[in-house]
DNA sequence: AGAATTACCTGAGCGC
DNA sequence: TGCGCTCAGGTAATTC
């Protein structure tokens, strides 16, 4: 599924690609998503111009003049640039047509993503405005996720895939990032050291760094802007040895996600 | 307030 | 071949 990381690389495109663009106007073939698709939303965007194209977690926020349009993509969704009209297929849910001609279209098997339209700037929006820091963000560090984590003995991996802790860190990063931290994903929140915070932090911010800048050496193909080819080290691999220390990985499952570590690696 | 659970959705993979 | 089952998982809503 698109992570943060393919969010991150889908925005840069889009920005390239979209900014100044003038939208004609917005085809809603499925109105029912993740949530109801807005009846006003095609009309909203009528003419309007792409200012921006920002990301908040795994929201992309498009700033379009006479309001702001923020979409999330689930679990499969992704976005096309078509330099003209085409036939829709099977999961083709949205368009968006632009004055040149040009289309971006937004397919989603699953209908896990959402489409959303405020009056006021995306950050404002209900939806958006109690989520916590950015993990690339220098509000995200150590102390902070030392002091969110000491009144809650929920399991460290739910605590950071907890969108009001830290925004859009999903399953994927969270067991990459408590592997490269040492840290086991069933440890209670509360019991995290200082140092351990620190640590966890660092990895979380790593791991999403790595990927955005190995991700972005590969072309961001118009037809699968999705997976990229990070090679990881616990995550899909409950079969494997670790990369670290060569023993057998575990996997168990924390609020029904699967969950892989190094029982030798990780306390 | 924090924690636990469930719903949403469909394709892929599996056993038989 | 095809049926039925399970799994994948981000977010929202509900309940305790």
């Amino acid at each position: 599924m698109p992570e943060l990381p393919e969010v991150e690389l889908t925005r840069r495109r889009l920005e390239r690609e979209l900014i100044g663009k003038r939208i004609r106007r917005v085809i809603v073939r499925t109105p029912r998503l993740r949530l109801p698709v807005p009846p006003e939303l095609a009309a909203s965007l009528e003419w309007r111009r792409v200012r921006s194209v920002g990301r908040r977690g795994k929201f992309l926020l498009f700033d379009c003049e006479a309001g702001w349009l923020i979409m999330h993509l689930g679990m499969t969704g992704f976005l096309r640039l078509l330099p003209g009209p085409a036939l829709p297929g099977k999961h083709d849910h949205l368009d968006f047509v632009f004055a040149d001609g040009s289309v971006l279209r937004f397919h989603d098997p699953r209908k896990f993503g959402s489409v959303i339209w405020s009056d006021e700037p995306a950050e404002r929006h209900p939806r958006l405005a109690g989520i916590g820091p950015e993990p690339l963000s220098a509000a995200f560090d150590g102390a902070y996720l030392f002091r969110v984590s000491r009144t809650r003995r929920v399991a460290v991996k739910l605590l950071i895939m907890n969108m009001t802790i830290v925004a859009g860190v999903g399953n994927i990063y969270a067991n990459e990032a408590l592997f490269r931290a040492g840290i086991r994903p069933d440890r209670p929140a509360s019991s995290l050291t200082d140092a351990d915070c620190e640590r966890l932090a660092a990895a979380i911010r790593e791991v999403l760094r790595e990927s955005i800048d190995q991700g972005s050496t590969y072309r961001v193909e118009e037809s699968a802007v999705a997976y990229h080819p990070l090679n990881f080290a616990v995550y899909g691999r409950e079969n494997g040895a670790c990369t670290r220390c060569g023993g057998a990985l575990e996997s168990t499952r924390l609020g029904n996600r699967s969950t892989v570590y190094c029982p030798r690696c990780q306390s």
